[in-house]
DNA sequence: CGGCAGGTTTACGTTAACGTAAAGGTAAAC
DNA sequence: GTTTACCTTTACGTTAACGTAAACCTGCCG
C-alpha cells in the first residue's frame, strides 16, 4: 500500500464488505479503480464512493438508486433534472420512514400490553402451583 | 360475502395486495382461512394478521419474521422468552430506523449544497450565454 | 524448490417473495 | 348454452445482490 490506495481487501476489511461485493460493484459501473498489473488499486475516491453506496443502502436505496446517487455528485452528470427527481426519491423514503417510526411505535405498544397479560398469566399460573404443592 | 367475512379479491383488494400474495402466506403457515368447498372464506382475525404481516414488512421484517411476531399474539405459544427476543428485535429495528434517519439528513445536506452549487454553475452559464448571443 | 498468502477471472448457485402462466371448476347473467 | 366473473391448484420464472467454487497468476519466505 502506498500513499493513500488501497488494496481490495484493505478496503473489504475497512468498511467490514466482502472483496466479491466490492468487485461486484465494479461490475455495475460504480467503481472503476486503476490497475497495477492485474491487480486494483483503490484510491481515497473509490473510498468515498463505497461510502456512499453503503449509505445509500442503509437507507433502503437499491443498488440502482445508490448509482444514480453517486452520478449526482458527478459534476460531469450534475444535471438539474437528475437533482430533483432525486431529492424527490429522498423525500419519499424521508415519508416512509415516518410510517415506519410509527409502525414501530404502535407495534411496541402492542408488545407492551401482550407482555403485561403474559406477566399476569404466568402469576396466576405460580400462585396456583404454589398452593397444589 | 356474510357476515363479517370476505372473499380471498375482497381482502386483496380491500388491503391493496394480490390474491397470489394471500395465498402464498397461507403456503407460509401464515393463515388457514376455512373452506366453503374450494372456496377460502377469510374472517376478520385473517384479516387481522393479514394487517400485522403489512405492517412488519413495512417495518423491514422477513416474512419469517412476522411470523414469529404473529404467533405471539397467538396465546398458545405466547410464551416468554420468545416475547422477550422478540422486543429486542425490535429494539434493533428502532436503532437501524435511527441511523437510516441519520443517513438521510446527511444526505439531504449534501444535496442541498450540490443543488446550490449547480444553480449557481447554470446562472453563470446563462450569463455568458445571454453576453455571447 | 515448495508453499503460502495474497490477487485474478469465469461461471454457476442461492434466497426471498412473490409474478405469471396453464388448465380447470362453479355459478350467475345474458 | 355460452359468456363472464370468480375461484382453484400446480408449477415454472424472475429479480437483486451477492456467495461460492474452480482454476489460475505472482511475489516472497525458508
Amino acid at each position: 500500500m502506498s500513499a493513500n490506495t488501497y488494496s481490495i481487501s484493505e478496503l473489504a476489511r475497512e468498511l467490514d464488505i466482502t472483496t466479491r461485493a466490492i468487485r461486484f460493484y465494479e461490475e455495475q459501473q460504480m467503481l472503476s479503480p486503476e490497475r497495477r498489473g492485474q491487480e486494483r488499486i483503490y484510491t481515497a475516491k473509490d473510498k468515498v464512493t463505497l461510502k456512499l453506496i453503503l449509505r445509500g443502502k442503509r437507507i433502503g436505496f437499491s443498488l440502482a438508486e445508490c448509482k444514480e446517487l453517486i452520478e449526482l455528485y458527478d459534476p460531469v452528470h450534475g444535471n438539474h433534472k437528475q437533482l430533483h427527481t432525486f431529492m424527490a426519491k429522498i423525500a419519499e423514503r424521508r415519508a416512509q420512514l415516518q410510517q415506519q417510526l410509527l409502525d414501530i411505535e404502535q407495534m411496541q405498544l402492542e408488545l407492551d400490553t401482550a407482555e403485561e397479560r403474559c406477566l399476569a398469566a404466568l402469576a396466576e399460573t405460580d400462585k396456583k402451583q404454589t398452593v397444589i404443592s
